[in-house]
DNA sequence: GTGGTCTAGACCACA
DNA sequence: GTGGTCTAGACCACG
């Protein structure tokens, strides 16, 4: 369910971050589903548990999770949030790529055709 | 002509290689072309030789120039490789995006609009 | 295990990686075994970690290693290839050689004796 | 008659001495020929006098060629030794690689044959 | 002047 | 602790 590539340059607790994003878009993780423990995690994706606390913590930050003390951390409810947020940057990358492309002399159609 | 983003968290060294690849495909640089000395470009961008070094040393692996000691650096690569590899990897990246984007519902249409 | 000329002609980061890849051949350092981290090596063999760093890179350049930032830097390549590329410079020059040899009278037999 | 290559990494006016033995080893310059000048084997080459008068000095340094002042350059009839030196170092080189190639498992016969 | 190498030392993010 | 980046400054051979 969570796939980590250790070769790339864009950090462990980053990508982590966005893989729970995903689950959570997939509704595989759905609000007040409880998340895994920070070890229990940690354990399973054989990666250091200071590196899960990192993820978690800007998952809190993002109102994403939230860590109740003694109980566990949990999904909030802000879906919507992610999912816009998500449909956005994809959108802007898509734009600069496309505008780039434009610029050397490729057409919107030859863009979409290559796509499909 | 070469803009170098300071704050940026990717490498100077690799904004540096891209940006004079984009020079090449704009006809900016063209094959057989001198580039600026190590030094010069060091201090027009204001940044350490070695720097400018390394990229140099980065477009030499990828044969798109060539160091001669002694005598300068210089253009070897036709325009059309480079363009074709920014291309690819550019389609790649689109593709991935609106792969994600389809997975959260939008349809192409969706997607083509707002680009536009 | 590492012998470095520092008096020599060729870079000292030449004769680094041609050193490991010795290594590698004689079987001293096997595949997945992680190389002595950058600041390790540089002590021990006296030499700055920046030009210890400059052999690492052109390992990775040649697929033979590959550096994982915070873990390590671990042997990647099959020793079989590098055995083989050895051995096809090493015929070559061999060969270059003997030509030469040939062209200033000497016979193939001659040299084989000299050589024994 | 003269190859020059001028990426590689050997300086030019080693070559250029070089290549020099070579012609004098195949009889194309014999004993007391006057060699061209500084300036018009300069000009042939396209590389700088200062270059040449290199590698004159140190074709001087190894008697193989005399200056004579306002009459020009001379070949001194070394030929034996210079041939002499050429087998050695060729020999030497071969033997170095001949080794190394035993130690990767090659018996002198396989070599032989690789090299027929 | 050019590119090439090397050192010393600093700072960073990551784990 | 690891690798990665960058600077400042030095020296070299070459042309």
């Amino acid at each position: 369910m969570i796939a980590i590539d250790y070769q790339s340059r864009t950090p462990i607790y980053v990508q982590l971050v966005d893989e729970i994003e995903k689950c959570i878009i997939k509704g595989q993780l759905k609000p007040d589903d409880q998340m895994p423990s920070i070890r229990e995690l940690a354990n399973e994706l054989g990666i250091n548990p200071n590196t899960v606390k990192k993820s978690y913590a800007e998952l809190e930050n993002k109102k994403i999770i939230k860590s109740v003390s003694t109980k566990g951390t949990f999904i909030t409810t802000k879906i919507e949030e992610i999912v816009q947020n998500k449909i956005e940057t994809s959108i802007q990358v898509i734009q600069r790529e496309v505008e780039e492309l434009k610029m050397l002399g490729l057409g919107f159609e030859d863009i979409k055709e290559r796509i499909k």
